[in-house]
DNA sequence: GCTGCGGGCTTACAAATGTCAAACTGCTCT
DNA sequence: AGAGCAGTTTGACATTTGTAAGCCCGCAGC
């Protein structure tokens, strides 16, 4: 009552000479005059709760963008002792918070601010598959960059709807605003024949094209302790397919395939039915981006860093100091 | 006491693994992981308080960047509405506020801003004189462009010590961390003759080559009411020589010279003692922001529109209502 | 060794902010 | 016309944040 009295005394709200978008408006108000949130209510009629709703909106809309800039993160020591340890370009250690986020979505989310950094307007992106990755591509800001193609690296699972690497591809896609490229094939076939079939396809051999053409991907590790979980999911392998490789030594998943501690491919008997970007590929791509942190990865990103698969790390304060400790 | 006992009973915090500056740590926590001040101040084992300030700190550093994105504002319909009328490339209308900030200081925190979302690496950016563009300089957030020349691009001014041209192009050069080119002249001189003696000089042959070179110009716009408080600082002229200028339509002066309606120059008995980029020279520059506002603006900012010496503006909510107004 | 001084940290308080259930709008469907 | 409904907006409350006066500590001078 108060308010509606208020609003019907005197003023038309947002009056015509108030030109455009109330978000806009109140974020620019508060923002960037220091206004207070009950100052911008009173301008603008209405109550300080909804100028608080505008500011979050501004806020998910990317009309405010509220950021730490990821190179001071890389000022931190752990930083910058992996960074030199490992010889990479950069690494991002994020503080190990017990929240209520899952060590995924932290990690992911600082992927996200550092990729969003890194994007140039006509940049060409793969995409890989991982829970990590998800949460990366779920808490992208939203930039334009509608010169980008974002492209699937690795063919779709079947099972689990909430992973698919078509989602994270799409998400992150709709989030710079640029070109999605899907992967039209599964991840996993029976046979090796019918993988040979369909890379003959034109539209693979095409697809395949623009991953070689890549100048950036994103991309997590796995462990394989985790293939079991894979499993569950019904995408990759049974654990009875992994044992023979982890015996030659596979500490780590790399987009499918098995690669031992000092980075070396691990060749193994399914080799020939999975569908998507080689690690040899991946190393052929300039600027390479592993996000990825726990316990279980630490061998795993070791395994990665010393195959030289990775320029950006993104990782935890645990995890970048089990890196640190003596190999 | 709280405090201490709890602080000496046991744990070091900020332990030795924490790798590094508490300003970036806290800034992370609590811009990106979310974290309230209080479950920072517990990590960290200092007061809320303490964390409040190291905020501030990073806000002030530069280590968090929080801002509206221009082109949001530019959304806004009188920005749009000025950009379709007079044809500029953008237009950027700042609420109308009465809070303590003045006039000058707002739009030139605005223009800051949208300069700043446009400077590229190698700019060679020409500054000019004036209340708006001191505010603007003052405003700019700490950006590093190290590759960029600031260069001042009219000469200086014997007077107040506040506003001067090699101030405001120092201070624009400290916040992109560029180089930073002083034009050592007086703004106007005695005699045509100094003048040429001076031009001939070798030092401002080249400095002119730098001027002339300049992809990008920031500048204000005078009104004729404001020659007197020019003069006032000793800088340009006094009423007396601008009167005939007046009688032959001159309505604004532009880097010390004077335009008419049309935004065609209006030649002056002191054309041939000012020291600074002529108009035609501003008109070759590609990039060209003018920062202006005020009742007594309007004339002179529709002269620079009509003489095509703007490519992008920045002004408030009454200007650019006015601005729309039948002319 | 005592005393006075400056910087930074803290405590306590006042102000600003986020949240949520309830009220209100502008619709559509009967 | 009236009821029902989805999406906003609001007022009240609990939490979070900003701030300023005071405290503590290390240091320089006596």
């Amino acid at each position: 009552m108060g308010g509606r009295r208020h609003g019907a005394v005197q003023e038309r709200r947002v009056p015509v000479e108030f030109g455009g978008d109330p978000v806009v408006w109140s974020a620019w108000l508060y923002y960037e005059e220091g206004l207070t949130q009950n100052d911008i209510a009173q301008r603008l009629g209405i109550s300080r709760a909804s100028v608080n709703n505008l500011l979050q909106t501004a806020r998910d809309t990317g009309v405010v963008t509220i950021a730490v800039a990821p190179r001071h993160l890389q000022t931190v020591e752990l930083s910058q002792a992996v960074t030199a340890r490992y010889g990479i370009a950069e690494c991002l250690v994020v503080p190990g918070v017990d929240g209520r986020r899952t060590l995924h979505e932290r990690i992911g989310h600082a992927g996200a601010r550092l990729l969003a950094g890194q994007l140039r307007p006509d940049d060409v992106l793969g995409v890989a598959w991982g829970r990590t990755v998800s949460a990366l591509a779920e808490a992208m800001p939203q930039v334009d960059r509608p010169g980008m193609s974002v492209v699937q690296v690795m063919g779709s699972a079947v099972g689990s709807e909430r992973f698919t690497a078509e989602l994270c591809t799409s998400t992150l896609a709709g989030r710079v605003r640029g070109r999605c490229i899907y992967l039209h094939a599964p991840g996993i076939v029976s046979r090796p024949e019918v993988k040979a079939v369909l890379m003959a396809e034109p539209a693979l051999i095409e697809q395949f094209r623009i991953i070689a053409a890549c100048n950036r991907i994103v991309f997590g590790v796995g462990s394989m302790q985790s293939i079991s979980i894979a499993s569950d999911g019904g995408y990759l392998l049974t654990a009875r397919e992994a044992n023979p490789a982890i015996a030659r030594g596979a500490v780590a998943s790399l987009a499918g395939r098995f690669i031992d501690a000092k980075g070396r491919l691990v060749p193994c008997s399914f080799d020939d039915r999975l569908i998507g970007i080689t690690p040899d590929a991946i190393r052929a791509v300039p600027d390479r981006l592993c996000v990825a942190a726990g316990p279980d990865k630490v061998l795993p990103i070791r395994a990665v860093l010393a195959g030289g698969y990775i320029t950006s790390l993104v990782t935890d304060e645990a995890t970048a100091q089990a890196l640190l400790s003596q190999p």
